[in-house]
DNA sequence: GTCTATACGAGGATAGAC
DNA sequence: GTCTATCCTCGTATAGAC
């Protein structure tokens, strides 16, 4: 695969070092030196694609944000295509978008966004703000999908609200654990069953068998 | 209360002012000689008192684990004294243990300890540990107060692992949004709210009622 | 236990030749 | 757009006087 760095326009392929230093070692723990270093190229170079060493940062959050929309775009549209439900498929439906969330990021380029912005996130106004609105989106998108089983009385009429920001801040915090086990090289399967078996739960308890 | 800092042996007013540094900054961003500089003695003082920056940082995070042991600590002392649940006070009794872990981990010291291992997380396995384990301290203590509670046939007898494992990890999101809140100057009333509603929504799940 | 003095590599960033 | 050369500050850490 380094072929397909190597082939990458120059600003793209400082770019792309940088997040990968930085997801290693942390933002202030990575030097230019050590950037155009692994580029190939001098510290001077650098300075006639980016500003300074910040305008990498900020522009590394504007590509994570840009994938968290990516995310909640298909999310939506699969809630939108799934208007159809069929009362059985609800479960599928749940641990297929959980799927599909842990593969979206755990794709190399992805995780490296997340944990860019995770590392930051407690100094960094800009990194905290994206952080709270993923937060905020999930929430959303669970709404929505919530108000939709509602509306085909494929649940109980029950607050979508609550019931989303509980739903959401479970799978998050597990979402949470799962990261850190990954980083750590411990084995994930405990946590994914537990995410799975909190689909299941969740369903028994709010799915309207009248 | 500067009288207070500048009283402390000088071991403890380097340590506290890095803690402090660190927690605005992060461990990298912070120099030894800012720290000197902050403290008012030169930076080959500070060798006299700990071997490397890194030391600080280790010292930190053993600060950290011995004020998430208070807190467990006071936690199991409390479910403990409860053994004589009254079925009404159960709601008062999580709601104010709510309260005790937020007042707890609001205080500017333990805040700061938070921070710094919270940032460190993704790159310092030491770091990483830390938060691992609060997961599962918290899952633990929970489970060993619905045990109780089922014991007491206060609620019905159902898996205490899952149940722990979901309150606790939905508990701990909030907590991570409260936060992330907090470190932005944001307003923390709705998320508490959101806390004292699902203590009051998991509550009507689990009490038996019969 | 604190100071002065110093070592020396690494930090971000720029000027100007090619 | 990349290079060489250079700037100057800051980084951790140590030796040795007081």
């Amino acid at each position: 695969m380094k072929e397909t760095i190597s082939n990458l326009p120059m600003r793209e392929k400082i770019l792309d070092t940088a997040a990968s230093l930085f997801a290693q070692k942390g933002f202030y723990a990575v030097s230019v030196r050590e950037i155009t270093r692994t580029v190939g190229i001098k510290e001077s170079s650098l300075y006639n694609h980016f500003r300074s060493k910040d305008q990498l940062l900020e522009e590394i959050f504007d590509l994570f944000q840009s994938q968290e929309e990516e995310f909640f775009k298909g999310l939506s549209s699969a809630i939108e295509i799934k208007k159809t439900f069929k009362r059985g498929k609800i479960k599928t439906f749940l641990n297929n978008e959980l799927k599909r969330f842990l593969r979206f990021w755990d794709s190399p380029q992805r995780e490296r966004l997340w944990f860019i912005v995770s590392m930051e996130q407690h100094r960094n106004p800009h990194a905290a703000g994206l952080i709270l609105q993923g937060f905020q989106q999930t929430r959303k998108s669970l709404k929505n999908l919530i108000q939709v089983l509602v509306d085909h009385k494929i649940i109980k009429p029950l607050n979508s609200d609550l019931l989303a920001a509980e739903y959401s801040y479970t799978m998050r915090a597990m979402f949470l654990e799962y990261r850190l086990l990954k980083v750590t090289n411990q084995s994930t399967h405990s946590i994914k069953k537990s995410m799975e078996a909190y689909i299941q739960r969740f369903l028994e308890r709010i799915q309207d068998k009248g």
